[in-house]
DNA sequence: ACAAAAGTGTTCGTCCTACACCCATGC
DNA sequence: GCATGGGTGTAGGACGAACACTTTTGT
């Protein structure tokens, strides 16, 4: 306790300094250089001020003192980055003593947003001239040194959405309305980083009575594809008792 | 916005005023009444001051300024119950606005204690005249009214134990360091609260090259059973990149 | 001897995996 | 026609559920 005796004569709120913060790791798809294959990608923000001026960093800010946890996230993400998540869920809550040079908690989130949706949310802020500043997108596999202990925290986002992806839906998360089965096969290969059987694939998630088949074909290059669409009545993702309220500042209420 | 002008009026203390608490979840097994079965207990602690005065919450504290959250649960914890637990993880960060009458974010832990462990550090407090006060164990099944969100948080932790036990180790927390097999399924029992074919059972543990046999065995009414131990080499359960740095307040390094 | 728990063996169905094979389209 | 991805069929292995059966102790 000697630690606290000597704060103790420092001015109260130098001793209550342990401010709240919250930050997003929001993941996309994309293909970054060229035609290969689809790589994990999220946002990131140019840091302009003090701490770790110049590194790139989560969106995020304070928590504000008259707003919840989630509704935090959803409106950080949303002042820095401008996007709106189709899957928001809380990641973790990272409180060390080193990881700021002031005393900070950071509630983390993690959420996901189609392809499709980030190119429309992209395009309608810079149609209305608020395209957000300083905000870049990057490969999660490749990523730069980050701000304080955000490498970290991405490491851990991608390992929980990696196992995530094992056990629920989540990948829809990550597209549009109607889809094909190699569309959402390639969300699994990207996650997972492994190539997966088509025909295995196919039976397994079409014999969960997850996917509604429509009468719609996506043609291309050769055979068209049967567009499917997600169960409304089924969760993303099994959150046991902690139902989340919906949120109206999700983009898509599936 | 009509709340925030109201406020804005108070002085930024009272703006400002968001606290951070840290709270445990701890479980243990043990019987209740008679020799049924084994039940899933935790102890909780009677509130002695105005916010929910009267009522049983869980053990907890505020956030020192100069100490991880980790230490914070452990440390918040010990002075509570005077409990040190075999197995603690950070379960979720609590931050809705109606929670509390003040602004109070809640890291929320939770964690394991073999009964055996909770007997002797009861006993050591006892011997030593510094027995925890108001503190008192209950069925996690048959739970009061507790105070705040906290029977939320405990039905929380509850359904991530359950899971938790599908996939991991944890049961071991919950164990001596010998113990039977018989003993181990009942550990898996109580907490999904079904019987398990025996005979499968173990085939599923002891194939999955976490046991140990040992060549002593528990005697008792019927044919004796062989003690198995833990095998240090495997963590309890894959936390991924998070990976908990060796916290000394642990009782059992395992 | 008998009851009861410890421990083993066996069968059955389900699910995953690998891979052969047919189908439909663009070129 | 032929290349290519869409889509179906099928055999083999792993694993869990169910349950019969043997072993070993206390009473």
């Amino acid at each position: 306790m000697t630690q606290t005796d000597t704060l103790l004569e420092a001015p109260p709120a130098l001793v209550d300094a342990t401010r709240v913060a919250v930050s997003t790791v929001i993941f996309t798809l994309g293909r970054k250089t060229g035609d290969e294959n689809a790589a994990v990608l999220l946002p990131l923000v140019l840091r302009t001020r003090d701490p770790h001026e110049g590194l790139w960093a989560l969106p995020g800010g304070w928590l504000d003192a008259l707003e919840g946890l989630d509704a935090a996230a959803s409106r950080t993400l949303a002042e820095t980055t401008g996007l709106a998540p189709s899957y928001l869920e809380q990641l973790y809550a990272f409180g060390d003593l080193g990881r700021s040079p002031s005393r900070v908690v950071s509630i983390v989130y993690w959420a996901l947003l189609p392809p499709d949706e980030v190119d429309a949310q992209v395009a309608a802020h810079a149609a209305a001239q608020n395209a957000p500043e300083n905000v870049t997108w990057f490969d999660a596999a490749r990523l730069p040194r980050l701000a304080f202990d955000h490498n970290q925290i991405v490491e851990y986002a991608l390992w929980r959405l990696r196992n995530k992806v094992g056990y629920s839906r989540i990948a829809h998360g990550l597209l549009p309305e109607e889809f094909t089965l190699a569309e959402l096969r390639e969300v699994y290969e990207s996650i997972l980083d492994r190539r997966l059987d088509p025909a295995n694939f196919r039976r397994q998630v079409d014999g969960s009575g997850n996917l509604v088949p429509t009468e719609r074909f996506r043609t291309g290059s050769h055979r068209p594809a049967r567009l499917y669409r997600y169960n409304q009545d089924v969760e993303l993702a099994d959150r046991g008792p902690l139902t989340p309220r919906p949120d109206p500042s999700l983009k898509r209420a599936r």
